[in-house]
DNA sequence: GTGTTGTGCTTTATCGATTAAGCACGTAGA
DNA sequence: TCTACGTGCTTAATCGATAAAGCACAACAC
């Protein structure tokens, strides 16, 4: 009859311990056959493999923790702003891709919010400090964010998803928003040769809203003078999209093409297009950017760029991996192509 | 000068110990002077708190872990079948609620995802044995799932969100299909007058699919002759939505009204309805089921029932923290209110 | 027959936090 | 003056897994 230990709720928990007696060795014993490591005969570790199997032993991920000084798992830090909230689909891509990574080397997610009562330093190095992941993920951060510079310099392992110029040690996964950016509103220019542009800008806090913008420049500079650009200040919401419309609709100005710096925002502006009897794409062109979902199902379908999220995130994951293991050689930013995805709202006949 | 330990990574971690050097005293004296416990003079506990702030010491969550025999950590299981991946919004929704009750607590969440390669029964059971969480959130499992009453029966704290009559025992949070789903029904009949009336139902391995089926049968039932009701297999895939409408059209029989089991599988519907000229809700009224963000954006928004899925997850962590901590009292199992979400895929006027 | 090498385990120490038990030293009561 | 008790810490043990070091015993060489 083995030992049982119990834990705080009176659950019954196998120990190596209670492995290894049953086999009639010692607890070390038991950790070298199952481990592979020392000098166990072939029998003994039969023995024990087989009392491991019929016990249902896994080893505590407490006990491995401690003693090895890792903890087999990798923290998601979701900074919760108020732009950038847990439940955007976003993140379901990027979860979903990490998991993929983390689950191919059996190791757990740990899915850190950061609250905003907390200060959002503390936030962050709680998860350092108490050790619980071996590394971090972090993703949608603001370039003003004071806690990501000190996660990075803290020395615990981080693999950021976006573009972090002000943090260039940093190991980072992304996609070229501004060659992305560009390459959407030229296709409105070029291919529906749009020249009255407008581009709702994302949150300029955050890299992607200012690459976005820069590539939408680029794209008007490009021209010639052949095309005219202008700006209004958005935030990714759908709300700032629609605000946006409204306010260009308001001014009476000519606009024959917007190019949105998300999704989102490009499906609010779609709602207060159609709502003030402006046609899209016959009146106006429109494109999005991201394709997490929102895009393809409305009506009409967003012409947008795809930022390919999962594969990012679980490269990312990889990436961290090497990292913690310490076999570097990879580069320190990796860039991930962007497809853009033809849909109605930028007048392309229907695939 | 502490001496600091460093991980395996090289990284610099302050212990216990390292506050306690400083101050003067044994770790033991400064466990107690941080926790409040034991007889430690008011002096040397303000001493042992800043010394511990300034050093910005943070509990190893290993250590703690392991002595207490509790993580601090819940995990949500999500079995990642075919036909309910990780990447769907619904999770969103219940991460959301997990991660606002479980940082009000300051306790981890864990994200495992059983991958198809291990057993399904071997999946749950990691995460058990390694005692890695104290307890565990369990959504959309099929009720065929063997694995879940092997889960049930570990001991391990449990909460499930859904409902499975299969186990009356287990503490669940859910809403009542049925009921929900006769309501959604009886929106079609009563309001609208529609009287042929056809079910796509989501998989029937899924409580979710068994119950929404009843409700719709029931209401048929209950208007007594004068509505008529047919069913058609489906499983919550848009594409199943889509080939549903499919077959029914081509089979040239007169339908006036559909309610799908979800909204995915609505939006398909919608798609093929207008694919094939027919006006929703000119010809056929629709309503479809969640409400998890998808029916909000079509064109025509899907009229549907609002399953609270953040609302729901929020609870069932709450009371999984009661099980825990051994605190009963509350009933086995929570049924949540479901509101009708009113748009135009049913005929209603325009909100 | 004595030294050498190898095998197969056990003993012991460690990771960090926590708590019961123990041990000085002081104060108060008889 | 001697005992009783309270205060404020320290010592030691524990949680579970792991690995270095140690220790019998066997097989082999010279």
């Amino acid at each position: 009859m083995p030992r049982n230990t119990r834990t705080s709720s009176g659950r019954p928990s196998v120990t190596l311990k209670d492995v290894a007696e049953r086999v009639g060795v010692t607890s070390s014993a038991a950790s070298m056959a199952l481990g592979g490591h020392g000098r166990i005969s072939e029998k003994t570790r039969q023995a024990i493999r087989e009392a491991a199997a019929e016990l249902g032993y896994v080893p505590s991920s407490a006990g491995r923790a401690l003693r090895n000084q890792r903890s087999g798992a990798v923290a998601l830090i979701v900074p919760d702003t108020s732009q950038h909230v847990l439940g955007h689909s976003y993140f379901m891509h990027v979860l979903t891709g990490i998991s993929a990574a983390a689950n191919a080397r059996d190791v757990q997610v740990i899915l850190s919010t950061t609250t905003e009562e907390a200060g959002d330093v503390a936030a962050y190095q709680r998860v350092v400090r108490s050790r619980s992941a071996d590394g971090a993920i972090v993703t949608s951060a603001a370039v003003t964010d004071p806690g990501l510079e000190a996660l990075v310099a803290s020395g615990l392992p981080v693999v950021l998803i976006g573009n972090f110029p002000y943090l260039p040690d940093a190991v980072s996964v992304g996609i070229d928003d501004v060659a992305a950016s560009r390459r959407a509103t030229e296709h409105l220019l070029d291919v529906h040769g749009r020249t009255e542009l407008v581009h709702v800008t994302g949150p300029l806090d955050h890299q992607t809203g200012i690459d976005r913008r820069i590539g939408f420049l680029d794209a008007i500079e490009a021209s010639g003078g052949r095309a005219h650009g202008r700006l209004l200040e958005g935030d990714f919401s759908e709300a700032a999209g629609r605000q946006a419309v409204e306010s260009l609709l308001g001014r009476g100005t000519g606009v024959d093409g917007i190019v949105f710096a998300n999704d989102d925002m490009a499906f609010g502006g779609l709602q207060a297009l159609k709502a003030a009897g402006r046609s899209v794409p016959g009146d106006v062109s429109i494109v999005g950017f991201d394709d997490f979902g929102l895009s393809r199902v409305t009506t009409p379908g967003i012409t947008t760029m795809r930022a390919p999220a999962e594969d990012m995130a679980r490269r990312a994951t990889e990436r961290l991996f090497r990292v913690i293991d310490g076999s570097g050689g990879s580069p320190d930013r990796l860039t991930l192509p962007v497809d853009l995805v033809v849909r109605d709202s930028c007048g392309c006949p229907a695939a």
